[in-house]
DNA sequence: GGCCAATTGAAAATTATTTTCATTTAACTG
DNA sequence: CAGTTAAATGAAAATAATTTTCAATTGGCC
């Protein structure tokens, strides 16, 4: 199942998974798909229904599996909300984190990353060694903004 | 349910709890005390099972419904591990983030805030305002580090 | 087009979490 | 310190979330 249009994001699951052996399935390019169109960070049962828009019936089980799958591949990050629940968002490039907005839990950009620049000095004098971090800035976007304020 | 001896933590939930009109149930300050001692994040069932050692039978319910309450108070705080999973840890001071050991699980400070002095020009340029952040680092303490390597 | 391992769907099974409601308890009051 | 009362608990049921199973299907390669 070949699409004539396909967005960047699309062609990246499709190689990432064709270099790890694995199947670009209409079902899993339909997740990265509706993930890119929607902009935000969606729930698993949001994937599911915007999967099945595009797809018709897909089973649970299988948009279960995929994110699993796409969060070990690099290709969606999971993110936690602050008030319990979670979504998962298109991985940025590299270093970029998410800022995700509370209200409609849009996915914006952050290029920088703040632990980069970091003095690790005094953890590693209590010799631990920092392997990986998890950052997630939460706040509120332009749009949310304007809403509240009328 | 006085204990003739409470370490710190026990007395600031307790304080918390009274400046909120909550009671300070033996449940309650059994959920501290077996974070304190531990020393790492547990998990909810882990959790019950350390209260329960203290306390003998005590309901699974009461141990969620206390630590959401104590997330919202600030006392304990929810990890996410990159495996997937979750885990409470007492809460560290106001900034100070929490640095977790990937094998045991294991608690340390992090005293500089990474997003503190940070630069959010680029992010409100966009005319987002953020709110809140969300961090945790991930390593492996010397304790793991030596075991692994013997 | 045909082959084969990978993938899917549907349902069942499991696990996690929340709710309900009768009973108990901490904290305040006199 | 006993009495009062709203808050909290426990046990069980209800609900929700996630995973597993296995037969049927499909994508990628020859």
């Amino acid at each position: 199942m070949l699409k004539d249009f396909e967005c960047k994001q699309e062609s990246y699951a499709r190689e990432v998974l064709r270099g790890k052996g694995l199947k670009s399935t209409a079902q899993r390019l339909a997740v990265v798909h509706v993930l890119h169109t929607s902009g935000k960070s969606l729930s698993v049962g949001e994937i599911h229904d915007g999967v099945k828009d595009v797809l018709g019936a897909v089973g649970l089980a299988t948009i279960y599996r995929t994110l699993e799958m796409f969060e070990d591949l690099g290709i969606v990050q999971r993110l936690h909300f602050p008030g319990g629940g979670y979504g998962y968002a298109l991985s940025r490039g590299e270093h970029a984190h998410h800022i995700v907005c509370v209200d409609c839990r849009g996915v914006f950009d952050f290029p920088e990353c703040p632990v980069e620049n970091l003095d690790y000095a005094s953890v590693e004098k209590q010799g631990f060694r920092v392997m990986n971090h998890f950052i997630q800035l939460f706040g509120q976007c332009v749009e949310c903004r304007e809403q509240i304020a009328s």
